[in-house]
DNA sequence: CCGAATGAGTTCCCTCAGGGAACCCTATTG
DNA sequence: CAATAGGGTTCCCTGAGGGAACTCATTCGG
């Protein structure tokens, strides 16, 4: 989809990036995922092309992202929904909106609010390490070289 | 940078994406983030194109994720290093990175690892509620408007 | 029975951003 | 004095994004 081929790189930012590193897809996935699933409904809530749309929504399929049911046969129509798969990309842009409610939100204050089912509050996502459940930051790592590492260069 | 203005939108993934979100900028984060803090050492381990690399680097210098240090004057050379925001921007890659490993990287395991200095193990990040502690993931919310949600449809 | 509306795309054209190569400028090195 | 290095800038070409119009199947209103 891009000029170049972030897929084929040994790198999970890269490949997660050849997936939805276009700026519509988080938004689309975003949509789909506070229930906006219907191509219609997608193009104007988000004021995209539909050609674009049309692309996009073909790609996540392919990627597994998101799955297509049929909602009516006859004329057929169809709904979007995010798989397991996308789903858990949907973790990330929960991040991200951690990031932009703290970096650029403004004055307003952020746009949207998560309220936590388990304790019932207004909250945020907080990067913590899975093994000893401390805050994990990029400050707070060494980066090693994995088993998928490679001859690429790039990493 | 894109033809649509993602900064306007009233949502923090939008802004978010438009900071970052075209593939090549993580990817720049990224590198300086372990070491490859110089133009021509960018341009060559990633293989981006000079010219669409120092729009980027000027981009994110605008956005106050990168800075510019003079590393010699006469003839005058630059290193460019991480802000605090963009050191913020970096947990977002760790969670790329998470999710880049469990759903696409292959047999061959993940390209890179990281070691967590708290506890000294393999790990990865785990979102986690900055209220009780508990996982909180797309899942586990409810979504609110927020004082910032304004006019805009979009969101 | 005819015309309009709905939903989900597809097609066409235009413009602008990405890719690549060449070029520029300043200073140091051999 | 030529070659090299670092950090860009300029040029041109192609292809992706934007917008509007069109298609196709079916249902609904009068």
């Amino acid at each position: 989809m891009q000029r170049t081929r972030f897929g084929d790189m040994a790198c999970s930012i890269a490949r997660t990036m050849d997936v939805i590193g276009e700026p519509w897809s988080p938004l689309i996935l975003r949509n789909i995922y506070i229930g906006v699933t219907r191509f219609e409904q997608l193009q104007q809530s988000l004021g995209i092309s539909r050609k674009v749309l049309a692309e996009r929504l073909k790609w996540l399929l392919e990627y597994g992202v998101l799955e297509r049911q049929e909602y009516s046969s006859r004329p057929p129509r169809y709904e979007y929904t995010l798989t397991t798969k996308g789903m858990e990309l949907c973790d990330l842009l929960l991040v991200m909106v951690r990031w932009g409610d703290r970096w650029l939100a403004g004055p307003a204050g952020p746009p949207v609010l998560y309220r936590h089912h388990a304790c019932g509050k207004i909250s945020h996502v907080e990067p913590r390490c899975a093994e000893c459940g401390e805050p994990m930051h990029a400050t707070d790592i060494d980066v090693l070289p994995g088993p998928g590492s490679d001859v690429e260069p790039t990493d």
